[in-house]
DNA sequence: TTAATAGTGTCTATCAGACAGTATAGT
DNA sequence: ACTATACTGTCTGATAGACACTATTAA
């Protein structure tokens, strides 16, 4: 607290001080596309070009400010049609950022901001919604989630450590909780889903073993479809009956 | 939000659509007490007294607005020094809260308040910093967390939904982290350590299998003091070893 | 027939819950 | 000696990981 209003950029503090904070809302939407480097699905996530100071021409989460008759859930579901289309069925609050210089690049004042960021998942239907969309699709485009922005002087604002951060909740939870569903469709394999936990949590899963526990969950149940035109045998088609999204984290 | 405009309360909500959200910082504070009625400890909660309307009279979580130059962490802690003199050493942000209708009673205008919420676990020397506390002591009281505000009309705005989700939490929290020793002295026993589980959840637990289970983790070293003054055998006392305050979530 | 994936069975190490049994203090 | 709690040992059922083995389709 003792070094706020020291360094050279006193001056830009204390004119901060006199606006009151204000509040935006971002989100991390994640989908599992594949990817031509590697063999398998990946982790990716739609960004923004900033058309705007700062950090303009550089990529952002979608997002926006609030406004004054929604909720905050309902403000993350509105910035996201606005600006990606794209409606995700799983949206939950990831965290509030409110550190103090956050909102501008190092040495430049700008009114202080805090940002509630949710998180969402989606299906590969629903990300189709944003290739073919938006007119100003040009500013909107896939980037790999670990990666994002490693090439192009970084993201905007504190863009990517957010993602890192959604990157370890999702670990986390998908570890306990019945989510991996919202990247798929209506019905899918056990492989599939296999490739799904793969993706998030980075390390491959013994088939044998993954099936076993996952035909412990009563969740999951078994159609009588079968998805054909593989090279091979063709692998039962499964239907999650859950509740569509699970309580707060 | 078809339904947003629709109702007696039309008027209110277009005038609070001309402001923009409020940003507010309250703390759930968990201390372990014990309680006359139960004879083991429970946990308990410091609330503050509303000197002014809305609730004026009724018991809030400590809390405050944001100032400008703090962090959201920063500006938690400073309120809960003011309010109630409290400086816990584990805080963590719980959720953001931003519903329509939670800054004023039903039927009220008044402007939209979005509140960042953190909770806070405090040892029994902490929690009598309280006691003798401030001046406005009278304002400011321990209550039960699972019963506050019952027999007396209820808490203020959505505050018992709130405690109700930071409970939620806390034992969720429990069962995989360490953080009951923030609840404790420098030194305890592992009886008093699975008082605090047993208190937490709700529900007994085996003092063998416990203690079997706490002797695997490094963390907890044993010292070569024992607790006198027992009726019975004098218990070892142990110590935790390991980060003060855990990665976030 | 072969390749490749789907799907089953089984062995083992680990761990949580239940609970019997031993140790050691105050009274 | 008695009692209450501290502390140890052991049995059992459930489960995760490893991996051998069988089944079924397309080419």
């Amino acid at each position: 607290m003792s070094t706020l209003f020291a360094g050279p950029f006193g001056a830009n503090v204390s004119e901060r001080a006199q606006l009151p904070p204000s509040l935006a809302i971002s989100t991390v939407i994640f989908a599992l596309k594949p990817s031509r480097d590697v063999g398998k699905p990946t982790l990716w996530l739609p960004l923004v070009r900033r058309v705007k100071e700062p950090f303009k021409g550089q990529w952002a989460l979608p997002g926006g400010p609030l406004a004054a008759t929604e909720s905050l859930e309902d403000a993350a579901r509105r910035n996201l049609r606005e600006t990606t289309g794209l409606a995700p069925e799983y949206l939950e609050q990831l965290y509030a950022f409110g550190g103090l210089n956050r909102a501008h690049r190092p040495g430049q004042g700008s009114q202080r901001v805090v940002s509630i960021v949710y998180w969402a998942l989606v299906r590969p239907t629903e990300a189709e919604l944003l290739v073919e969309g938006e007119a100003e699709a040009e500013n909107v485009a896939w980037h790999r989630a670990d990666t994002a922005g490693d090439g192009e002087g970084g993201l905007a604002f504190d863009h990517r450590e957010i993602i890192d951060y959604a990157l370890w909740r999702l670990r986390s939870k998908l570890e306990y909780a019945q989510i991996a569903y919202h990247f798929l469709g209506e019905t899918f394999t056990l492989a599939q889903l296999r490739e799904v936990y793969e993706a998030v949590l980075g390390r491959p899963l013994d088939p044998a073993n993954f099936r076993r526990q996952l035909k412990s969950v009563p969740q999951i149940e078994p159609t009588d479809q079968f998805l054909e035109g593989g090279k091979h045998r063709p692998p039962r088609l499964y239907r999650y009956t859950g509740p569509a999204q699970r309580s707060t984290t």
